[in-house]
DNA sequence: CTATGTGCAAAGTGTTTGCAAATTT
DNA sequence: AAATTTGCAAACACTTTGCACATAG
């Protein structure tokens, strides 16, 4: 498999425009969501287009996709953090890695660990406080 | 929305099958490999049957399901353990839950939590031997 | 000018579903 | 006999892609 050289980015108004739309948001949200947002200022984008630069946003590290059952969600925040998501709401919160501990041994067994990635479900404290 | 009566489930073979196929491997297979291995026993068995089956045995219990990007995966394995993928060759790992040590405190900000479900990825022993 | 990116619509992929016939209880 | 399950094929939901035109560098 030979590795393509890295092609040579334009900066386009509307892969500008998602990554902005994606950094003023932590609601996680879905390509169609970023898409109904991004329709607002270029009324005839389309959604090839928002799933095209997702992709290459991502290839380039600038943000992450999460794998939330059927469908991604994308998120601007990359520094290390995890995720909540509340079975009522569906809300995904964001969990600071200072509110979770975690401590593996596996290197030892001879494997390289690259990301390290911590989902919990459970029930949002708003959803909680809302319901008997 | 009203709660249906719980269906009476009947013990089809195909359904005995599809639960003994994956009680047999610990490669975490899709639906579709589940499927094929199917077939040698039921020719005619169908990938709707499979995608139904492993859905109530997923409701039951039994077997849990793994969402790694698109595809989901398989398991009838139902213990507390986590996950390794293994970039290089795509194999995913059980990690037992000893080999990993996991301290939240979320339950104190009003959050109840259901399941804690733990992603590692990287490279397995078996490709960081077989490589330079 | 030229390679990269866009909009559009069609195609792809994995999964779900409606239906009539078959099967379990 | 009654309700569940099956096989089949069509439908679905989300994502990707081919193409001709547009645009950034």
């Amino acid at each position: 498999m030979i590795k393509k050289d890295s092609i040579k980015r334009r900066n386009t108004y509307q892969r500008q425009l998602i990554l902005e739309i994606l950094k003023s948001t932590t609601a996680h949200p879905t390509a169609d969501w970023i898409y109904e947002q991004a329709r607002k200022e270029i009324p005839n984008i389309s959604l090839g287009t928002v799933y095209r630069n997702l992709k290459i946003l991502k290839e380039e590290g600038l943000i992450i996709e999460l794998t939330d059952g059927k469908q991604s969600r994308f998120d601007a925040r990359i520094d290390n953090h995890y995720h909540f998501k509340c079975e009522k709401c569906g809300s995904i919160y964001d969990i600071e890695p200072e509110d979770i501990e975690i401590n593996h041994s596996l290197e030892f067994k001879g494997f390289s660990i690259d990301t390290v990635d911590v989902n919990i479900t459970g029930v949002c404290s708003k959803c909680n406080g809302e319901n008997a």
